[in-house]
DNA sequence: GGATTGACGTGTC
DNA sequence: AGACACGCCAATC
């Protein structure tokens, strides 16, 4: 079965580290999709649905901002998550985002 | 199979 | 600096 590009965001939303964060757009480029950053958080959507837990929450907008927050759970969640792992979360927007950003270009 | 959608991104006003 | 508009691209209806 050729998996989606679903399934692809997935396996690579789960390999971001603790204590890190990335972007929709970031994602999408590893991918290879360039600008179809949408889909990744489209993806997400079915994330929750997702077999192995994905931590959605660590994924953000360009801009750090926690924009799908309410399709957690619990919109609080994510946040909450975040502050476990050490990342700083201000008014809904990650703190050093810059810093903790996380591109699998980059780092892989 | 065309139209709609959507947890985005970048540019412009 | 904040608000608005358009573009992308794949999945779903």
């Amino acid at each position: 079965m050729e998996q989606s590009f679903y399934d692809q965001v997935f396996e690579l939303v789960r390999l971001i580290p603790k204590g890190r964060v990335s972007s929709y757009g970031a994602i999408a480029r590893s991918l290879g999709a360039g600008g179809s950053a949408r889909m990744v958080g489209y993806a997400m959507s079915n994330a929750g649905l997702a077999h192995p837990k994905v931590p959605a929450h660590r994924v953000v907008n360009s801009s750090g901002l926690l924009t799908g927050r309410f399709h957690f759970s619990d919109p609080n969640d994510m946040e909450r998550l975040l502050a476990e792992e050490g990342v700083r979360v201000k008014n809904d927007k990650v703190v050093d985002f810059k810093k903790l950003m996380w591109d699998p270009l980059q780092e892989l």
